[in-house]
DNA sequence: CGGTTTCTGGACTTGCAGGTCCATTTTTGC
DNA sequence: GCAAAAATGGACCTGCAAGTCCAGAAACCG
């Protein structure tokens, strides 16, 4: 009972979410008025809240939704083939060219913050994509271990766990302070680390 | 000429910086009125205007510098004073209490998303909240070299760099995820790296 | 086709939070 | 103690952005 969108109406509502995050990537989320998104959609107050009944409460989550999703289509399919060292390094490089076209504009930072309490579901989105995301670091650390180029005696989860913090702390630098050196940083030497732990059995 | 407070007068402002940093750690940013200062610190609107001409930004931007001073200050005396591992360890508890206290209430996350943006100032009292952390943290770091605990080979400045970000981003999944694991994978992670590199030369 | 549903446009309402103003009280400095 | 300056309280104004409503156009389905 969820649908009863034409065509045309899903095609209008794709619209609006994609417009709306491109506003929002381009001016933050508090600075983003309804208005703003009617006139880059090109689209009317009705259609807005035909489409999100719940106001900006539901547009806000169905553009997280979009973002979120994006960032990890963003890495791949490097992301999901972590099984070489040259396959980590293009990652990497990935990583630096997305964030540094990206610039200061970044989608889901004001989304945690803001949204991020008053819509609970908000959370959930941003809990549910960190998850994902240290899960396929997690499965790349794995299978160099499998192969031997990584410390089989290395605990996988948590090295994950360290290198996307290690990451959203290097964006969240990138976003305050402009400079890429942080999470260049963060990604050499969490991969350096990950290799000089490979031949060297001796703990 | 910027002086024309009273002894009660600058009571009166640093009693509404603190009450406006308390309630937006406890409600967040957006969520806080003016209105809920003035009942939560005992003042009128009058006076919030008295002190903060510019109204809402100025204020914010006080409520930041208070909160980026204290979150240098909440470190003290460890984050000056690495000079030795157990003091690392000290630093590293310290860390970890202090946020897993802190929970889910972050002062500054919104600040940078939200004011980040409008106000010019706000990225510069983040810009200089991290860099004088990254300057302590790649002091220590030199200081471990200079005792040889720490591989004299090894980029100070970037490895102070990653573990900085490792922190911000640790920081951040706490706030959105709730678990603390990622701090303390980073921290833990980072300082047995750098640890490993003390006697092993062999480069 | 024709009835029904969905889609669209935009005028209107509403509430609220930031900001203004000034009258009154307190403090200060001489 | 007394003028001047600062501190205080709170009524008032204002703009704006979210949300409501409904009437007309377009699309769907038999």
């Amino acid at each position: 009972m969820t649908r009863a969108l034409t065509r045309k109406g899903e095609a209008t509502r794709a619209r609006i979410v994609a417009g709306a995050a491109a506003e929002i990537r381009e001016r933050g989320v508090d600075e983003v008025r309804l208005e703003d998104v009617m006139a880059h959609t090109g689209t009317s107050k009705g259609q807005l809240f035909h489409y999100f009944p719940d106001g900006k409460e539901g547009l806000l989550l169905a553009v997280a939704q979009h973002e979120a999703d994006q960032v990890l289509l963003d890495q791949e399919p490097m992301l999901s083939n972590l099984t070489s060292w040259p396959a980590w390094l293009a990652w990497r490089d990935r990583l630096i060219e997305r964030y540094l076209a990206q610039g200061v504009k970044c989608p889901l930072n004001g989304l945690l913050g803001q949204t991020g309490r008053r819509a609970p579901g908000a959370q959930a989105i941003v809990t549910g994509l960190m998850w994902r995301w240290q899960k396929a670091i997690t499965e790349g650390i794995r299978h160099m271990q499998s192969t031997g180029d990584v410390d089989p005696d290395l605990d996988a989860d948590r090295a994950a766990a360290a290198l996307l913090a290690g990451i959203q702390g290097g964006v969240l630098l990138l976003l305050s302070t402009g400079k890429i050196d942080h999470l260049e940083a963060v990604l050499d030497l969490t991969i350096d680390s990950l290799r000089a732990g490979a031949r060297t059995g001796g703990s």
